[in-house]
DNA sequence: ATATTTTTTTAGATGTACCTAAACATTACT
DNA sequence: AGTAATGTTTAGGTACATCTAAAAAAATAT
């Protein structure tokens, strides 16, 4: 059985190793969660001895099968649960986040099995990430970052990038939200933001905002 | 910000001390928590030093003020959840106790008081149980053990002593739930089982049972 | 009242998950 | 290539929650 920390290990594993296909750095894990690089070591020693990492000195970890699929059951849960908090208990998409890094470590497969049928088996989280299924299999939806979209290209909203409570309060007060249909109308050169059309309103976001938001094609 | 340990501890104090009046001694928390003697001294000291019990040395524990409060929350948040997995998820009465002992030690005041409205604020948990108020507030109807009571007296199942999933098994067996009505058809002197008359069939059940089954009045 | 038994506490260890400071490897820069 | 900077690991230490074995206190029995 795994101790939270090592599951918030695995799954940081996971999130840094995603698209890229280098080995996760010490550094970079250290960061990710707030701690340090000699606990990140003596932590990733204890991973590589259970078998859920592959582990060589100086070079960086990857998940092994099996931990990645741990690490993906986690995500699992984590996203299920935000769905519930914000479809069932009024929970706005920047409040869930803190308590769902809580709940994604409650360990019984009979409560997800049925939280799962109970939300009715939703394929997306609040904030448009995925969720895998019992077999840890995500099904993604081709989507791209609105700061690489071209001057008139069209979609809708399909994720955020970040989770972060500020930004999406942000995205809260000037109407973007999952379906929120955009067009770019124009990109301005110097700092890289953004005049788009945003539902029907248009407006400007800066590159930094346009890198967290996901849109459709 | 109180452990899992430590919450477990005021937990087990709390229900340990209902009741009576004496305080808790050493060797029943040690039985309750499965755990050592020598474990519950280390713990009891540093639940001290924390105000959230009185102790002295060779006599035994007594909740502070803030300790019952903090144990009546862990108890609130128990039972909530027990609702939850019971009328929402489809759980049974007997598979509930050890996911609600992970859950309730989930951090989130607005998760509970959310959680609350959504089950419509349920007085009682699946096993009868009272769940307390946001203040602590308990409300208790009267209730007896079907063992206590006297031969033709009668009554409905208003709550259960165990949570012991083989017991609850068996009272699902036997038709007894939550609202049966019951009524003493005869005591049997010898051993202390009764003749009852349970819904519509009467049948015998041990000492051992009956001890565990609360009626009203 | 003394001796025996039971209960509780202390002493000393262990494993987990962290930390700082120092040593060692790797990489980047003249 | 040699040096400086950066990244990673090791050494040694802390707090927490456990444990076993031994000592001490309290309760019980003779
Ligand atoms: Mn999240
Ligand atoms: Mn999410
Ligand atoms: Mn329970
Ligand atoms: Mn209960």
């Amino acid at each position: 059985m795994l101790s939270f920390a090592e599951e918030n290990y695995l799954k940081a594993i996971y999130h840094l190793s995603e698209g890229g296909s280098e080995p996760v750095s010490t550094n970079s894990l250290a960061d990710n969660l707030e701690t340090k690089a000699a606990s990140v070591t003596d932590m990733i020693k204890k991973l590589a001895q259970k078998q859920v990492i592959d582990y060589k000195k100086y070079y960086g970890v990857n998940l092994s099968d099996s931990g990645k699929s741990v690490a993906l059951q986690i995500i699992r849960k984590h996203r299920l649960w935000e769905v519930f908090l914000v479809n069932n208990l009024e929970f706005k998409w920047d409040e869930v986040h803190e308590v769902a890094e809580q709940l994604e470590h409650i360990k019984s497969p009979l409560l997800i099995q049925r939280l799962d049928k109970f939300l009715g088996f939703p394929k997306y989280d609040p904030h448009g990430d995925p969720i895998p299924d019992e077999n840890g299999k995500l099904t993604t939806k081709p989507r791209t970052e609105l700061a690489l979209a071209k001057k008139g290209q069209q979609g809708v909203i399909v994720a955020v990038n970040d989770s972060n409570s500020a930004f999406l309060k942000y995205l809260d007060k000037i109407g973007a939200r999952i379906g929120t249909p955009v067009e770019v109308i124009d990109k301005v050169e110097f700092d890289g933001s953004l005049e788009i059309k945003l539902g029907e309103k248009v407006i400007f976001v800066s590159k930094e905002v346009s890198t967290n938001i996901l849109i459709s094609e």
